[in-house]
RNA sequence: GGCGGCAUAGCCAAGUGGUAAGGCAGAGGUCUGCAAAACCUUUAUCCCCGGUUCAAAUCCGAGUGUCGCCU
């Protein structure tokens, strides 16, 4: 296939509170664009305050993907979201319209960047749970030399204690004989799309911040009840719902009681590692451009990104 | 004013003569089906002064700060 067959594809990625959501929306008014959201809490339902889901209003503006798609209780996956999302991408392209992958979701984001394929084996099989029960009786170095056996490469670069990589990679080569992959930016870069991937910061301090701001106000918007409002789905501690921050903080709290402040501190903290977390994810992207927000007024910096979208979209 | 306790990293904190545990925060990093997950690396010379000793965060003296009690 020659080049015009690539689909544009704009990124808006970056920690949360750095401002996503916004720029996203404005670019899709800009561009006759479309989002696909790239955050693994706001495909579920009733979970919209603590996950920062764009506001009725922003939802008006542009058409959005993949926010709002399942209940709390069912198991979602990168998978899942690859396929959903590549299909929408694909069809928002079809008809004409800029397709805007915007979110804070890693692993989700890579999936679309990068030719990641976890088609391979399927998640959550018996044989994760046997592996699971192993950990449990003979200890996480065992399960490290079982998978140094079976491929030493993906044994050199997961550390004995982590336990959950080390189970998925022994799944992989168990059921497709083959190794475990790495993930190489470098390499990888999906050859459907032609991308303009923008990342979103501010100054470490600000964006800390912004971030306690923003967790008083969900705070102020009614978190608490939205929590509880989850109760009717009798959720188990560990489902993928109940991981999100916000949300794990204060069933605890409810659970355990003692003082709502330290609860919201709590949450608070949580939200700054995983800021943390999420900027050294995206690091990683060697086709990333950076904006930092703390440099820019919100006119420079809508300017200086639509500059650069138009730069790397518009060439063949 | 008197008596007693305490003083170790940004915070909490162990160590009571042999060359500074640990936790949290911070910083950096890893990441191919739970990813808002899981995991890794990293940060001090022990309030100040004097003394004892081969050797002191650890013992002695004075000082400063702090907390409590008493008058």
């Amino acid at each position: 296939m020659v080049s015009t067959d690539l689909i544009p594809l704009i990124a808006v990625v970056g920690p949360t509170g750095a401002g996503k959501t916004e720029i996203a929306v404005w670019l899709a008014e800009q561009r006759n664009g479309e989002i696909v959201s790239a955050d693994s809490m706001q495909v579920y339902r009733g979970m919209d305050i603590g996950s920062a889901t764009p506001s009725a209003a922003e939802l008006m503006k542009a058409p959005h993907h993949l926010i709002d798609c399942v209940d709390p209780d069912t198991a979602w996956t990168a998978m899942d979201y690859q396929v959903a999302a590549q299909s929408a991408i694909r069809d928002i392209h079809r008809r004409g319209r800029q397709a805007i992958l915007a979110g804070g979701t890693g692993l989700y984001v890579s999936s679309i960047l990068f030719d990641l394929d976890f088609s391979a084996v399927p998640a959550a099989t018996v044989r994760r749970q046997e592996l699971e029960q192993l950990a449990r009786e003979t200890g996480r170095q065992a399960l490290h030399d079982r998978l140094a056996k079976l491929d030493p490469a993906a044994a050199a670069r997961i550390h004995p204690n982590n336990i959950k990589k080390i189970i998925r990679a022994i799944e992989v080569c168990e059921t497709t004989g083959k190794a475990f992959p790495e993930f190489l930016p470098e390499e990888k870069f999906n050859p459907a799309y032609r991308a303009a991937v923008i990342g979103l910061t501010w100054d470490r301090e600000e964006l800390y911040r912004r971030i306690e701001q923003r967790v008083d106000r969900m705070v102020a918007d009614g978190l608490a009840e939205e929590v509880r409002s989850l109760e009717k789905y009798n959720l188990d501690d560990g489902c993928p719902a109940l991981q999100g921050i916000g949300y794990k903080e204060y069933i605890e709290y409810f659970r355990k009681g003692g003082d709502e402040e330290s609860c919201i501190a709590a949450i608070k903290q949580h939200s700054r590692n995983f800021a943390k977390r999420q900027l050294t994810w995206f690091r990683r992207y060697p086709q990333i451009r950076w904006f930092n927000r703390s440099e820019l007024s919100g006119k420079e910096l809508r300017q200086a990104v639509l500059e650069y979208v138009d730069r790397r979209l518009e060439r063949k």
